[in-house]
RNA sequence: GCGUCCGUAGCUCAGUUGGAUAGAGCGCCGGACUUCGAAUCCGUAGGUCGCAGGUUCGAAUCCUGCCGGGCGUACCA
């Protein structure tokens, strides 16, 4: 489809240069106006469009008047050209380059739709990032989806991606929730209890809060505690220790269940020192200055923001300062082309400092880091306020879209069919949930919704995933009462507006994937894929495949319908949507 | 206050390298299953693209100002 795009435009391109030879117009202006070649709003009026309007000054006419003598020049060049107000449109004739495309698709399967545009290029991207005192919730299920989505869409694009994950167990926070259970935790655990195990510290972390208000040195003891703990004090060490592990573990079956994996694992616990060495070797340079008391700050005023401080007095390293660290030891371990940090818009400004005091301690690569920062997410009722008890977390929220999926196949008495009944609601959970968080850019709030991520109809994931599972059954009949196709298939019979528009959109599946890297941005493959899906439902409403009016046609068909399959199952992978041949 | 992001239909969102009467879904109302899975499809109604200027043949899209909202502006993360 570009190479019938690169044609028509040099066509016109030389149409319009004899017009100006014939006018005794300079070439030179001509030149200087690009020909762009788009998709007319509506197929009726044709495949691609070329708005002449700029032609106007050049010429000294009305661009419909240039429109109407184009369209006629270009008569003789094959398909069917018209002039439409200043426009030209174009009818190409799909047959040949449908049948090249539908070749690709199949030789390339998997990988069609791949590009190359980030062959070569390292990319590390970072995301998730959980506190240990806490499960997750519905926040970081966006983080999880946006991370593992952009992970795949780089590698998509040839990319060779690193996905990486930091864990924040060490701080004050943390020893909220240690300090509760030591007062209240009389040695219970969450095997006592029956509790998952990140659940059963989030518990204690909720009780310290309560208590606090009560108990006015309940914040004191826990500076204390974290004092200890920076001594190494070896009960507070052993403590923070077994809890860590309960709650790492605890979100590693998160993880598992929401299929998100990564190929590192830093703790901040042993990268935060490293950091305080950087800065140290950043006062010696001069990029920093130690003040009176022995703070240690950097002033980043010369690019109109604020003095930061980098170390305590006391030695003691921040948030800040553990990020240098992390950062360069990552770039020594891998060198990376390109790091991106999905992390909450809050922190924005967090990472604007980074960067540049990455770049004023020398690090050339710091300019190819990149914050992916994205927008609350909110629920119908509000926002989620920790202080309210209104956080979703994200167990109990997966749990809930299990139960409707699972309701939803039984009322539709499909549990026979659907092969193993809990996988199938599963998976159908979590296309539903990782669409519904995809759709929107990234940049924005969002309102997340259960009841409607998880329904059938509309822009959803489980809409998407029963298209798939149509498609693949249908595909298995003809197999089953046709056989395999073998031989040429005659694509120019696929002569249907719905046909056309499937064959065009299947084209244009590398264009998303190559923009979605591009802008590190998935919800332009979830817009994409609900577009042809919803063209797909359409012609499989409308149009026989496996009762077409000859065999040829038949084949046609079939051969869209397994592309429009491949396209859809490529699609799913970068968005972490589970595939389904039966629902 | 300053910085930053956002403001499109009743609701949830696309569309922003400027291009044709601004698009979907949900919801409302009305249709379509003897046929490949109706968990589907089709149709009707619904919009001063926050407001005001500017640039342009042409602006939801670019520029300026204003209004409204989120987030930040910690020796928290």
């Amino acid at each position: 489809m570009e190479q019938e795009k690169a044609q028509w435009t040099q066509y016109i391109a030389s149409v319009l240069a004899d017009l100006a030879q014939q006018r005794g117009i300079d070439p030179a202006l001509l030149e200087q106006i690009p020909v762009v070649v788009q998709k007319p709003p509506k197929p009726e009026l044709g495949d691609l469009a070329v708005p002449l309007f700029p032609f106007a000054r050049v010429f000294r006419c009305p661009p419909q008047q240039i429109a109407e003598e184009t369209a006629r020049l270009l008569a003789d060049k094959g398909g069917s050209v018209r002039s439409e107000g200043g426009y030209v449109n174009i009818t190409i004739e799909l047959g040949d380059s449908a049948s090249k495309l539908f070749e690709q698709i199949f030789d390339r399967q998997e990988r069609y739709g791949h590009t190359d545009a980030l062959k070569g290029v390292r990319a590390m991207v970072e995301f998730s990032c959980p506190n240990t005192n806490k499960p997750l919730h519905l926040g970081h299920l966006r983080n999880d989806s946006l991370g593992f989505s952009v992970a795949r869409i780089l590698e998509a694009n040839g990319a060779e991606v690193r996905r990486v994950n930091l864990i924040n167990d060490r701080g004050i926070h943390i020893c909220k929730s240690m300090l509760a259970y030591k007062t209240f935790g009389k040695g219970k655990t969450p095997e006592s209890e029956g509790v998952k195990s990140d659940h059963f510290v989030g518990n204690y972390y909720v009780k310290f809060a309560q208590w606090a208000k009560t108990e006015p040195d309940a914040e004191k003891e826990a500076q204390r505690m974290l004092q200890d703990w920076e001594r190494g004090d070896e009960s507070t060490v052993a403590l923070w220790k077994l809890m860590n592990r309960w709650t790492v573990e605890g979100i590693e079956e998160t993880y598992r269940k929401t299929r998100i994996a990564f190929d590192d694992v830093y703790y901040e616990s042993q990268t935060y020192s490293r950091g305080r060495d950087e800065v140290l070797k950043g006062l010696e340079s001069n990029a920093f200055y130690r003040d009176e008391e022995g703070t240690v700050w950097v002033d980043l005023e010369h690019i109109g923001l604020d003095k930061k401080v980098l170390l305590r007095k006391d030695g003691t390293s921040l948030y800040l300062t553990q990020d240098i660290g992390t950062a360069i030891l990552r770039h020594e371990q891998w060198p990376f082309d390109m790091m991106v940090y999905v992390v909450g818009n809050e922190q924005q400004y967090h990472f604007t400092v980074l960067f540049h005091v990455l770049s004023m301690l020398g690090y050339s690569w710091a300019d190819r880091m990149y914050h992916l920062s994205y927008g609350m997410v909110n629920l119908p009722e509000g926002k989620m306020k920790s202080r309210e008890g209104t956080v979703v977390d994200a167990d109990d929220l997966i749990a809930e879209l299990e139960r409707m999926a699972r309701q939803e196949i039984i009322d539709k008495g499909r549990e026979d069919q659907v092969g193993n009944l809990d996988t199938t609601a599963e998976e159908i959970a979590l296309g539903a949930l990782n669409y519904y968080l995809l759709q929107t850019t990234a940049a924005k709030d969002m309102v997340f919704d259960p009841k409607k991520s998880i329904e059938f109809n509309g822009n959803t994931g489980p809409y998407l995933q029963y298209m798939g599972a149509r498609l693949s059954s249908m595909i298995k009949k003809h197999s089953e009462r046709f056989g395999e196709t073998s031989g040429p298939v005659d694509m120019s019979l696929l002569t249907l507006q719905d046909e056309r528009e499937l064959i065009k959109i299947t084209a244009r599946f590398p264009g998303a994937v190559r923009q979605a890297g591009e802008d590190k941005n998935p919800s332009v493959i979830a817009t994409y894929l609900y577009e042809m899906t919803r063209t797909f439902s359409r012609f499989y409403h409308d149009t026989p495949v496996l009762r077409a009016e000859s065999p040829e046609l038949m084949a046609a068909r079939i051969t869209l319908c397994k592309g429009v399959l491949q396209v859809l199952k490529n699609g799913c992978d970068l968005l972490g949507m589970p595939f389904l041949k039966s629902m």
